[in-house]
DNA sequence: GAATGTGAAAAGCTTCACAGCC
DNA sequence: GGCTGTGAAGCTTTTCACATTC
């Protein structure tokens, strides 16, 4: 395999292509032109063409892509050709959501653990994962193999859970709280904040009522 | 009001800011400095600077940003000094989660009306919210003025869900469904994918096991 | 003819560095 | 002395347009 240095915006839309494909894939397409798949993917053809070529030659001119060979060059481009092991800190409304979300099943990521801080919630199992203390963290992630993190706890306690998910060796964490979280580099962070993203609409909503749409485009997404 | 055209990412960071200013205020700070907001926002201090220069001059040279009018200032630039209804379509987990989610409620959201296809989930009332069937969606939208919606329904029929929701007259949606949807301009859409997130989590871990980091800068967020 | 792959141009965004002000 | 506000520089990302291949 090459290192053919993507850039991030590159990388943050190709778990879309291949989510694309593989519906493609399903209802029997065989080839898809960058045109169609770029449709479907919500970016233009010149984009996805692009950062396509940046993984290699995969089209044939005339043509288009092979979906199903596509599809699984991307996919083990992204490392989803294996399971993933996955914990969640805070076993609250959002946590248990995400404990069943089945979303996460289907793409090769398994929650094998829980923790809360309440003792409460430990070793009940409602959804087939077990529920363990905060405390044993350390141990129960390096028992487990743990790969990757999803913190849902309260805004309070996230940079401490963070900071523990680090020192129990987590170099890929995916936040929900809501506040920014420093972690050391090498460790690679993602946060959704839902509350954010209302705000965001708010801000776009607002503009509408003020009839100053002509001066800005409503934009779609794209941070 | 002036009428500044802000950048897309500049949006998506106000929100941010006035989550730390609003942490700042409760703490008791009465200034604050690029550099410190800064930090407590994960943005460089020419990063935010620049930014808040696009809505006007707040600062004092030599002192900084004083907190509360910085604070209301951009609160009400982002129209968060007021309340917006909210209705959720798809009361699954994560439909739940998501309605109950108090972080919503503090930020000035109230969720006023969520929506199911499943006559079982109708009319209970476990939040406090009331579920209504998907059919009566365009009345009780209507009805209710809600201004914002979100999808959480499965990926099958969210694109037929947002049809549904610009045709009721709904015009800033947040979708949690893992496809990309299309929405006619002049709709703001913004989208969560949870399992896009977990996936470009993949990419950097893989890339990490490949022993190819000298290559990579591992990133921190930034799409 | 049809559709890819890609340099080059354009647009968008961030960082720099320093003048200006308290 | 300290910190903001901001042009200019630098970097990233997207779009264009067309040569190339089937």
């Amino acid at each position: 395999v090459k290192v053919p240095q993507l850039s991030k915006a590159t990388v943050s839309r190709l778990p879309v292509y291949v989510d694309c494909l593989a519906r493609l894939a399903k209802e029997g397409a065989i080839v898809v032109s960058s045109q169609e798949l770029a449709r479907s993917a919500g970016v233009s053809a010149a984009q996805l063409r692009k950062d396509l070529s940046y993984l290699g030659d995969f089209g044939t001119r005339g043509v288009g892509y092979e979906v199903q060979s596509l599809l699984w060059y991307i996919a083990g481009y992204l490392g989803l050709t294996r399971q993933w092991s996955v914990a969640i800190v805070g076993y609250g409304q959002l946590g248990a959501a995400l404990a069943r979300y089945q979303g996460f099943l289907e793409k090769g990521f398994q929650v094998v653990a829980v923790f809360d801080a309440d003792p409460q919630k430990v070793g009940t199992n409602p959804g087939g994962v077990e529920a363990y203390p905060v405390q044993n963290l350390r141990e129960v992630i390096q028992e487990k193999k743990v790969d990757m993190a999803i913190i849902a706890t309260p805004a309070e306690v996230a940079q401490e859970v963070a900071n523990q998910l680090v020192a129990a060796g987590v170099k890929s964490i995916l936040n929900f709280a809501p506040l920014p979280l420093a972690v050391p580099k090498g460790v690679v962070l993602r946060s959704v904040d839902l509350a954010t993203e209302m705000q965001i609409l708010s801000f776009y909503e607002t503009l509408r009522g003020e009839h100053q749409m002509s001066s800005v485009e409503t934009p779609n997404q794209s941070d």
